[in-house]
DNA sequence: ATTATCTATAGATCTATAGATAATGC
DNA sequence: ATTATCTATAGATCTATAGATAATGC
């Protein structure tokens, strides 16, 4: 690996076991096994700049995958559970190859401060009402609409439930298929999806992943 | 308010707006309105027994909410749905009622590797556990086993649905009694539980909830 | 005498820069 | 000449303590 890369693996690790304030950049150096000034060749900017580019990376390749969806249900005829089943599959599975776990970093109070946090928070937000469309589309088919949460809260509550993969890989826990599919028809549910459509839903992605990957 | 509860109840909003370590004595007691100095006449410990203090009051008091639900189980019939729905409706009414949204400060890293988290840890793997316990009682009886998590699966699952709570506020959401139910029933639902026996433990549970708080 | 604050500061970090050194590639 | 590292350090914090001061309660 490049030191380049290497500093900005240890940075990552680092910063997710002990926050950025509580590592410095000597902290960094030592673990990298190098003096810490030498860092300063590599990133003149400190670490902020490993942050900035850690976030970069996590604006999620699934912002790209809403596109890749959306186009592929406007040629051929995709339902909705179909939709945000095949969402939910391809976050959870970027979330859970996030090099250290570096998804649990937009969620800390002092990152969510700094400058570099904005293009992110952005992102997320797109990400969001991707959540929130998918979702309402999915819920507006459902007859017993008590329940249904309006389309804002929806979009928060289903990226919640994505980002419990976070959660989990930080406890330790192995982000197995049975805990992809049970995120999935959780998603779905909150949708208000019966466990047929689910079911109809899960077989379908399976089918369709492929090509989105 | 007496100081040493004002000044920690504006540690609090700090430490949850910026970490930890990003908050210095100083901003706290400017904040207060008080010299830096001064803050340890009341905590002489610093930062770390503020800390303290804030955790051991969030040591839920969901902890003695689950005694009172086993107790109540053993003297009259409850059944397993009713029971995990009223603990989980009591945790999100412990947490959306933490001054501060206080309930972030468990998460963050740089708390989990101080000394005082200690306690904190041990009070959650209990809560963990009885959610785990609970959880597995409902899935017992249903049919359809594929598709359930193992007990230790189950017990991080519904902890991290019961916590989708305190990003909630974080975004700024208010918890709704909407919400609450939802996320009940999201719970529920984890445990493969069909919409007719959530809207019976959701009856149920308001009837017997009065003499559990 | 006790309580609650203050001022001043020692000592410990931590970041970021200046300038030296050595190795590499043309 | 460029690249990658190093040593040394200025300047900026930040924590925690010592000791002074003022107000309160017996």
């Amino acid at each position: 690996m490049e030191p380049r890369e290497e500093i900005l693996d240890i940075a990552a690790s680092l910063f997710v076991d002990r926050g950025i304030a509580a590592t410095s950049t000597r902290d960094i150096a030592e673990a990298v096994g190098v003096r810490q000034a030498s860092l300063y060749y590599h990133y003149p900017c400190g670490k902020d700049e490993m942050l900035a580019e850690l976030l970069q990376r996590s604006i999620r390749p699934t912002l790209d995958k809403i596109e890749k969806i959306e186009l592929l249900s406007s040629q051929t005829d995709v339902a909705p559970e179909v939709q945000l089943y095949l969402l939910v599959i391809l976050d959870v599975r970027t979330l859970a190859k996030a090099p250290r776990n570096a998804g649990v970093l937009p969620g800390l109070p002092e990152v969510q401060r700094k400058d570099v946090f904005e293009p992110f928070g952005t992102a997320r937000e797109e990400l969001e009402a991707a959540y929130s469309r998918f979702g309402s589309r999915v819920a507006a088919a459902r007859p017993d609409r008590a329940m249904t949460p309006d389309s804002k809260q929806m979009g928060t509550l289903l990226l919640e439930q994505v980002e419990v993969v976070i959660r989990m890989r930080s406890e330790g826990h192995p982000i197995t298929a049975l805990v992809e599919a049970i995120i999935a028809a959780t998603c779905l549910r909150i949708c208000l999806a019966d466990q047929a459509s689910i079911d109809e839903a899960a077989t379908r992605a399976v089918d369709l992943i492929g090509s989105l990957e």
